[in-house]
DNA sequence: GGGGTGACCCAGT
DNA sequence: TACTGGGCCACCC
């Protein structure tokens, strides 16, 4: 699997978290490990950095439910709109928790 | 080729 | 709850 065909992957795999669910960025990793054989959380997060626009990537969030930096007042809104468990400026991961083997 | 950096994660304090 | 240290792997200078 090539470096262009993972991004293209953790992509894929964003665009199928449905709407108030979330992911965090270990789990997407942990996810495409089976498929690509490689993964990193940080490999996800500048993934997510560099080629995030045009998914949805405020249902990506860090182990601990924080959103991503400098976008944090946008996904919470988006996040909000859908319906997603929010804590205070933080994800409830325990509630909005989503595994691809769910959406299947 | 070498070294620093990052939308991270986990365990310990 | 917040901070620290170690590990991780691709990207940029």
């Amino acid at each position: 699997m090539t470096p262009d065909e993972y991004v293209e992957a953790v992509l894929a795999l964003v665009e199928r978290i449905p709407p108030g669910r979330a992911m965090s960025y270990g789990a997407v990793a942990d996810a495409l490990a089976e498929r690509s054989g490689r993964a990193s959380p940080r490999l996800v997060g500048s993934i997510m950095a560099r080629h995030g626009g045009g998914v949805p990537w405020h249902r990506v969030v860090n182990a601990a439910g924080r959103l991503p930096p400098g976008h944090e007042r946008k996904a919470r809104e988006r996040l909000l709109a859908e319906g997603c468990p929010l804590r205070g400026d933080r994800v409830d991961l325990a509630a909005a928790s989503w595994s691809p083997d769910e959406g299947m």
